[in-house]
DNA sequence: TTGTATGCGTTATCAG
DNA sequence: CTGATAACGCATACAA
């Protein structure tokens, strides 16, 4: 493995010389720059992450808090991460986090000791506390938020834009001819969900000039039971829709189950959309149609945010909210409406 | 921080013999290894990793490949190998892995250069590939094995008894008067899925007295799709189980689904089990009854035996073969069956 | 059984 | 703009 010496043997300058030039440094000849950087590339150079923590006292590794295990949200963003970081030569540490316990300052302190790491990615729920925020600004920890419920200042954020998405995927049905559409919302204490909500009304709002028309919304709360007792519950009403609107993948299943029970086919009888793109929206027969997060995007963004903040240190910090373009994933649970009730208003 | 200097000066001792004790060297008196422990938990002392292995050119950190992000079972692990590492104060680090392509040996020769890793967990299917062993064994990595398909000489491994577990669960249903059962099996392929039919044959042969009575057995693939087909047609043959033991919980809900469909209530017409304790076993309703795999103790496991198998080089490498206990989660899935199918063989 | 001195690959100081 | 040299915290050859 070649090292910061044979660099600068090759290149015939310093050490300190080729040390600036990784850093990106102001003050270096832009050919010098050239000749450190033609070095490092036909030695196949790459900087020992040890000595440069050794030296430093800070990890060049990106840290992520891990609050729920079970969440496919943060396990699919995890993996992201992972993914983005590999592809940026970072690393990704990830450290437990248990948001509910009063010790939570202590052990996001000792991880911060023991990782060393100078920058993370605050997913949430963890972007959103205000305590974090302070613990980490007070140890000078650079972060980038995913997701958060309220931006802050001074901080970056990346995140999806869930009202748009919403409103997409209700115009999917919209245009297959349903007019009568059920929506299960998420949990309201969630962001998202009033987000994904209002896209939802805003569509059908567009569709039929008046706000309420043709849309049933039931609180679903991201629960699987609640979600299969709000279904039965639409699913049996005298005028009940042709399609529904789940907030989330998993309460699109429970709505496949709930009209199962009832006799209903999908998407014969019932349409059904979701949200999330979650691993089961693949696995459930007929597979769901949904809007995919783009984890990968979003994770990209987030590590490319972060490697530009941190050399940079001229001037004041320059920060960004970034909106990830997602996608609309047809699959199988949407068709249209039995006839007599395609343009019923 | 306080580093091996000064636990040396309060110890009143050499850094080298502090740094014996650190890594269990043999010849230290036993008091003045007290003493040098006693010092470093006083300053609450944690040795720089960054150090370590930039002298060692080895990292501490454990390493682990991932394969699949939609693997619920290698989330799992993931997450229970993080919570281990962290309580064995060692770091997890993780990597992509794809096994089909071609370049998988260069791929993991990078993670090996970049990451410096001297010892890995490897997780199915990766566990089970000899050109990786091969490959790690070259480059005198040493590793453990989770939940192999078949153990190999020299490595330890470490798994829980999925027969063993197949047929408790069984047994359970036997007990609640169940005589004919289903059993929705897994892919052929896969170790576990054999495992798991074998042990649920064996408990219907031990309460019948004859192989294969009341039990009906459909291959599953642990496809979703396909496991909804399977139950469905075992809900409708004419002499039905009143319960149906699927290989994996995603296939237990999918027997819900199929339930659903044909107007059966779980658990009052027809009771469920199945296999993995995975979040969706929790979410759907009414939640399943299933085998919880043990994650955290079998990353406890592998973290221990990795802890034990790098400092005592002396003589020969000990390996073992772990089998850690699970258990058997009891929920709201299973009941009695019908009075008068109780009995019936 | 214990201690001393050296070097691992970087970054930072300070002088050119 | 560039370079010589001293740390950083630990492990180890070598010495006692």
């Amino acid at each position: 493995m070649p090292t910061i010496i044979d660099v600068a043997k090759k290149a015939g300058v310093s050490i300190k010389t080729v040390s600036r030039v990784m850093n990106n440094e102001a003050r270096v000849r832009s050919e010098t720059r050239r000749k450190v950087r033609q070095a490092m590339s036909d030695l196949d150079y790459r900087p020992s992450a040890a000595a440069r923590q050794m030296r430093s006292g800070k990890s060049t590794a990106i840290g992520m808090l891990y609050s729920d295990p079970s969440s496919g949200y943060q396990s699919q963003l995890n993996h992201a991460m992972m993914q983005a970081c590999s592809d940026a030569g970072r690393y990704l540490t990830v450290g437990l986090f248990d948001e509910t316990k009063r010790q939570w300052k202590r052990q996001l302190e000792a991880f911060l000791d023991r990782t060393k790491v100078s920058c993370m990615v605050l997913v949430p729920p963890m972007c959103d506390s205000r305590a974090l925020h302070d613990c980490l600004a007070e140890r000078d920890v650079k972060y980038v938020l995913i997701s958060p419920s309220r931006e802050k200042s001074g901080v970056s954020s990346v995140a999806m834009d869930d009202k748009r998405a919403a409103r997409e995927i209700t115009e999917h049905l919209l245009q297959l001819g349903h007019r009568r559409i059920g929506h299960i919302a998420g949990h309201p204490d969630h962001a998202a969900s009033v987000l994904r909500r209002t896209g939802f009304l805003d569509a059908m709002e567009a569709a039929s000039g008046r706000r309420g028309t043709g849309a049933v919304v039931s609180e679903g709360r991201f629960d699987f039971r609640r979600a299969l007792e709000m279904a039965e519950t639409m699913l049996t009403a005298e005028a009940r829709p042709t399609a529904i609107f789940a907030a989330s993948d998993e309460m699109a299943a429970a709505t496949y189950m709930a009209a199962g029970r009832l006799g209903l086919s999908v998407p014969r009888d019932i349409s059904v959309a979701g949200f999330d793109g979650a691993p089961i929206a693949e696995i459930i027969w007929p597979s769901l149609t949904t809007v995919a997060q783009p984890y990968g995007g979003i994770a990209r963004a987030a590590v490319d945010i972060l490697n530009r903040v941190e050399p940079g240190e001229d001037g004041e910090i320059h920060t960004e909210k970034n909106i990830v373009p997602h996608n609309i994933i047809i699959r199988n649970s949407c068709g249209k409406p039995p006839r007599h009730l395609r343009e019923a208003k």
